[in-house]
DNA sequence: AGCATTAGGGAAATCGTTTTCCTTCGCAAT
DNA sequence: ATTGCGAAGGAAAACGATTTCCCTAATGCT
């Protein structure tokens, strides 16, 4: 359909080369460890975590000279089942094929990890079932915490929010609460910045937005602002053409839902998408029918993920800044376990404005006085 | 840099909203299931793992319904500790920002998820430390397997390769032994294929050459098999430009190395890029010197990620099939555990070939006769 | 009848940690 | 001289599962 003839069909080969099965060696124990140092495993137990006054700096050495010796670590397991809290968090990401989630979740690793942490990526499709499923596995796992990079309501995300579970909503806001601890961007505000910029240009239209489901936050603010500061400016919102495609895949949601947009009347000539892979699924579609970009629609995306600048010349986006998610993620966590205090993150989004001539530079153009509201309590209301 | 103009630093803004921290409640173990239905914690086990013959029907059912009504599932720790194995299964990507890597990752996860497996995901950023940290930490964790989606060599590698640890690699062969499980494709006939497309396309040339370190298997196979076939076609290697760049980014290996090979005389018009991210990264080099692509330089790259039948109709590429990497890598996971025998997957791969006019369909183009090659046993040899 | 086998199920050991009690010792304050 | 206290460290109890021994009936076979 969309991807290009193949010279043949899939299949492969698969060569086996014997081996023989040895029996494994037991790692050192922490018993191995108090046994070489002449110590009980209590006193190994503290040294390895720091205690004070429980061991002399002799006997510590000592301890140390036995678990370097021996290769000793210790096995999460055993201190999980005894902690009954695991050193795991659960990252359950909506679409690991889109490079936007890719970008926050490889910040989110790094910083989990910086914190001591483990991070456990799963990929969810979006889907409820999916979900649940790794949201119990978590549990089972007695993972510390749970990332949600763009969540959906599911029965277990229901019964871990009751339960207290440390839940951090990334992107989209908790579809089943007001309260829980989000990271992301004011999104109301950035809708409203795109809808500023073109104004500001003197645009006066048409124009279009294209989008998945509004049936969540994220979607809903971003529309909301862009469309507010459109009617702010006398733009009637039934004149600007907005479509959507089926389903939750993001590409082809832009493909399909471009060609519906294309039969309006007027045809929109400014088009925010209002995720960056909705935007290449426009430009796939613009592109097979032969209308440039941006001459002859201008196109706005969300995220501006890394990729963008290489080979997206043709896309000015909302960049949200993915490589601090991390930090703001790990910081979040804390005060949640440590504190129990629920937060809310909004870190600062910005236009990139690209000109995206094919044959020019891919230059990029400073938007002029596009406001960041830093104010908002309740972005989209 | 290679990135837009930003219209405001970043920062942002955290609210604080307080929330009672009410005391866990912990969930119901196998004592409480036990109890419940009146039988022992062993019944109770043994009925969850569906051990036959230790449990009528009649006891059975009373099990599952105290399960049911309590809500139970087995903590993994628990029965990790025990079986001194866990479920959960190591991915070790090199750089998750590359969409081929999340694809397979993606596509890993799933075929783990089906056997019953949980996948822990991390990015070395092909780091040998950070790997490091990353094997020690799935050892602690009891890890039933490790997959190293592109590895680097490292200490701690050679420690689990010598103590028999089930070790996957994906992509890049072991690079301390022959003989390892390896899941990829024939890098060797796929570098071949692209040099035997242009040349049954009456190519002369001039052609180039854009790499990573050639010190790995995969990018070493690709080069040998890609100059070979051109040797044989009288095409002097001395001929061939080629080069790289600094570190270990795809992205500005590509701009750097393009920029580069703009100075060779003849200026290659044929360039392998021996991955998508390289050709990336070209491609922007080239638009921002205004060379048209493909019309004054033809571009081939590796892995045909998902996103370039969408944005990249410029890029003809060798598809690595990543979406059925999942079960190759479930297959010889299950191989190595269950019998002890180390295989070798070669996947078929394939050549996609597109038009790229930027203003006609983005149309892809077949290409004519272009041999896969599966009898390869030591490729690039 | 005598014996081996099997179904059914419980008690307890086990995995590798952390943590709670203890005990002992030395020293300072009363 | 007695008490109190902190440092140092050991013994043993958790943690939640699986698995190894057991034991008792019942059944099949000679």
């Amino acid at each position: 359909m969309h991807c290009g003839k193949r010279l043949q069909g899939i299949g492969g080969r698969v060569t086996k080369h014997d081996r023989s099965k040895t029996a494994q060696p037991r790692p050192a124990s922490i018993a191995a460890v108090a046994h070489r140092a002449g110590v009980s495993i209590a006193t190994v137990s503290r040294v390895m975590n720091g205690i004070e006054n429980k061991a002399s700096s002799e006997t510590a050495s000592r301890v140390m000279a036995a678990v370097e010796s021996l290769g000793y670590r210790p096995q999460s397991v055993g201190r999980a089942l005894r902690q009954r809290e695991s050193r795991i968090v659960g990252v359950l990401a909506a679409n690991l094929g889109n490079p936007a989630m890719a970008a926050a979740a490889a910040s989110i690793e790094l910083a989990l990890r910086d914190a001591g942490f483990v991070m456990a990526l799963c990929d969810t499709h979006e889907d409820a079932g999916i979900q649940d499923e790794y949201l119990a596995e978590m549990e089972a796992q007695l993972a510390r915490g749970i990332v949600l990079l763009v969540a959906v309501p599911s029965p277990k995300l229901d019964a871990l929010r009751a339960a207290g579970r440390p839940l951090i909503f990334v992107n989209r806001r908790d579809p089943g609460a007001e309260d829980s601890t989000f990271v992301g961007i004011d999104d109301h505000a950035a809708g409203r910045a795109v809808a500023e910029h073109w104004l500001a240009k003197g645009e006066t239209g048409p124009f279009g937005l294209l989008h998945a489901s509004l049936a969540f936050s994220a979607g809903r603010h971003r529309a909301a602002g862009y469309l507010g500061r459109l009617a702010e400016a006398g733009i009637d919102e039934g004149s600007i053409a907005h479509a959507t495609g089926p389903g939750r895949h993001h590409l082809e949601i832009g493909y399909i839902g471009m060609a519906r947009l294309l039969e309006a009347t007027p045809r929109p000539r400014r088009i925010l998408c209002l995720s960056d892979l909705i935007a290449y699924g426009v430009y796939r579609c613009l592109v097979e029918r032969g209308v440039s970009v941006p001459g002859e629609i201008e196109l706005f995306g969300f995220d501006d993920n890394p990729l963008n600048a290489w080979i997206a010349p043709w896309l000015s986006a909302v960049r949200i800044p993915y490589e601090i998610f991390g930090t703001a993620v790990v910081a979040s966590l804390a005060a949640l376990i440590d504190e129990g205090r629920a937060t809310t993150a909004l870190l600062n989004h910005e236009l990139v404005i690209r000109g995206g001539s094919p044959r020019g530079p891919a230059r990029d153009v400073m938007s002029q006085a596009s406001r960041i509201i830093l104010e908002t309590k309740s972005p989209g209301a």
